[in-house]
DNA sequence: CAAACATATGAATAGTTGTTCATACATTGA
DNA sequence: TCAATGTATGAACAACTATTCATATGTTTG
């Protein structure tokens, strides 16, 4: 899930100036604001913490899981129960529900040959409504 | 944003047997529960708004684009000054920018040879809040 | 035990995404 | 008008993602 990128490999050599933002309060730039730019940093999502919401929202950004969620809001359901619905490979569905069981946004349960799914109460359900409701509004 | 997917390309030939679910009410099937699946099938998902509020999470996944969020949360900026906030050049920013407008999520005022983004009043940064909070509480 | 079955998993592939580089456009000021 | 500046944009590339196929792992039933 976390992309990782390897913290940065790249720092772009266009913003060499200014760099040291913390400790150079008189660095020579020209045309930026910095006094806006002092203002946002106590404020502004550090990388580690935007990576980790960004991971969060990315289980949400996938058609498939939002149709399984949909589904596994209902009742619990087995692998081929969800592949049947939604017409497509059990294997593929497999690998989605793995990841998010990875997540801990599902929890299983295996009953002789079957494995059931059902969600684990999260706050993610909420985020699914809220978007739901709102895109609601625009399309039917 | 939306990546279309050309509408399933394919429909796995493991899905051969009750693939008209909707008409066929004693299809064969041995041991998927007919009865759930079919449950579940008025509240599923359909695929396209699936897919419209895959898009809409698609946006807060990813960290640029949080951190970005972040910082005009606070006060309208141009691409230079944000550009040194994140300390990314400001090709990278601009792209980002221009992802977030196309989704109507930012709006921008031109003054001179500078442009300054703010937001959208949209339940967006509601989103962002949440889970912002929710992450808070297992990891500082 | 063997066959059928449900699920999981790894490799492969096609499609998508984010950043960089190069460049273009527009605005300002000399 | 020319150079400098701020921003935008397109192409290219690397990294990532979702699905498929093939196969493996258990489980049940004959």
């Amino acid at each position: 899930m976390s992309k990782q990128k390897t913290v940065s490999p790249h720092v772009s050599p266009q913003i060499s100036e200014c760099d040291a933002l913390d400790d150079a309060p008189n660095c020579e730039v020209h045309l930026v604001h910095l006094d806006a730019v002092r203002q946002i940093q106590p404020e502004l999502l550090p990388i580690e913490k935007a990576q980790r919401m960004a991971d969060f929202f990315s289980i949400l950004a996938d058609p498939t899981r939002l149709r399984l969620l949909s589904a596994l809001a209902q009742q619990e359901l087995c692998v081929c129960d969800l592949a049947v619905s939604l017409k497509m490979g059990e294997s593929a569905i497999s690998h989605q529900l793995r990841v998010m069981r990875s997540q801990r946004i599902l929890k299983y349960r295996k009953e002789g040959r079957n494995v059931y799914y059902s969600l684990v109460d999260q706050p993610i359900m909420a985020l699914y409504q809220e978007v739901a409701a709102h895109l609601q509004e625009f399309d039917g």
